[in-house]
DNA sequence: TCAAAAGTGTTCGGTGTACACCCATGC
DNA sequence: GCATGGGTGTACACCGAACACTTTTGA
């Protein structure tokens, strides 16, 4: 056992410390035209009334991916979640006021048009717009965050916010959602055909109520992660 | 105290099982022209005679990136340190065989002008042309590199491979060694330049032996990581 | 004067942005 | 026909790569 009250660390067969270590997951999607993140109130203390990421322990035979797999399932289908990357460990000594936890972040993605069952205490939260978070939550929500736009920038992500067949002035509103900003149409067309991420289905969908012309259906032509902008300067010589 | 030898893990006032955790550093520089990684032979089981990375565990009153920073202290001055980030933590169960050990990796960057006086068990090692190396250790090195050679295209980090004051040959072969490839002078001139990235002393360097033009000696104007190239794609509109 | 090394000028292809214009639909 | 919304074409600025050419030094 580890000695709760003490401020001994355990110490085991490689003669190091170990800690409490818990896995968190930063879920974010789009929801109604938002970037999302996806929080659960906790009802016990410490933080009690807070809203939280879902998370918990690692079992002894789980790695911390297992893990942070495990928890999620808790909240939404695991087969909803399309991406998954592991973000940062923080290691605040306070970080929990009931001993020392360590935590590894993990950045997960949803696309819009699955909506999960959410259990009751589960709630959809505009990253621009967070309640008070439990401990240092916030600060795993910036970092996955920065981490999906700056890579919506030069990688294929956008297949895991995106559903699988989908029309550019959709895959605008996902991009301006994620990025918090307006995008054009035209040239996010231009930027995500020229760099062959995408490929027409041959398809089109029916305009809207109000008629239009109507829409190229496309579809990612990976739906893996591919860096599709390598490196924007000292490229390698032919 | 832990369980060694039982396969439960502890559990402490968080109800969260601990585990044993190191850190490990990926510390980089450049060495006669290679980009080389500092590794230290290990005396005693397990992987004894194997080259490892140099970490260790982390006391009850530290963050992991203090922890980072003693256990560097063993091997190379820290103030010689001119970059430390951390890249990733791996969590295979076996990864050492004695018990559970989570180890979280940081790039640390070493200018070349600086030649820390390193221990009798310590050397640098191409990184094109590693050794075997103890656990996954190798893992970590390839992460930290990946990191280092996206961050040289789109960040100023190569303030922390170059000394305080440079010429731009000196900083191509500096590149070029941390790449793996040729770059030329003329271009990486103009990019660090037009980025802003540099400034010229006013001074300039003897040439060699052989004569040649003395060269223009540059300083890096931030020696703060700063995004130089923010995202190549979909910009937010003025 | 010549070789060596550094720096400058110029050209070229590509890429992201902006904007005008055209096309297909519902009413 | 007209509004609505999507797509295409064009122009522009800028950037990185390549390469020819000039400048400044040592011998």
């Amino acid at each position: 056992m580890a000695s709760p009250g003490t401020d001994h660390a355990a110490v085991g067969a490689s003669g190091l410390a170990a800690y409490a270590h818990e896995v968190l997951a930063v879920v974010l999607s789009v929801r109604e035209g938002r970037l999302c993140v996806l929080l659960w109130r906790r009802e016990r203390a410490p933080e009690s009334g807070r809203w939280s990421l879902p998370g918990g322990g690692v079992a002894p035979d789980q790695r911390l991916r297992e893990a942070i797999s495990t928890h999620l399932a808790a909240k939404v289908d695991v087969r909803n979640v399309s991406w998954l990357e592991q973000v940062a460990t923080h290691s605040r000594v306070d970080r929990d006021p009931r001993e020392r936890v360590l935590a590894t972040g993990y950045l997960a993605l949803v696309p819009v048009d699955v909506v999960p069952v959410l259990p009751a205490d589960t709630e959809w939260f505009d990253v621009a717009d967070l309640p008070a978070t439990a401990f240092d939550h916030h600060h795993f929500v910036e970092a996955a965050t920065d981490r999906l736009r700056a890579k919506l920038s030069y990688t294929n992500i956008g297949f895991a916010l995106a559903p699988r067949e989908f029309t550019m002035p959709v895959m605008r509103d996902l991009v301006s959602a994620a990025l918090g900003h307006p995008v054009s149409t035209t040239n996010l067309t231009r930027v995500m055909t020229r760099r062959g991420m995408v490929e027409p289905t041959g398809g089109t969908a029916a305009p809207g109520p109000h008629g239009g012309r109507p829409a190229t259906v496309y579809r990612f032509r990976e739906r893996t992660l591919t860096v599709t902008d390598p490196y924007a300067v000292l490229k390698p010589p032919d």
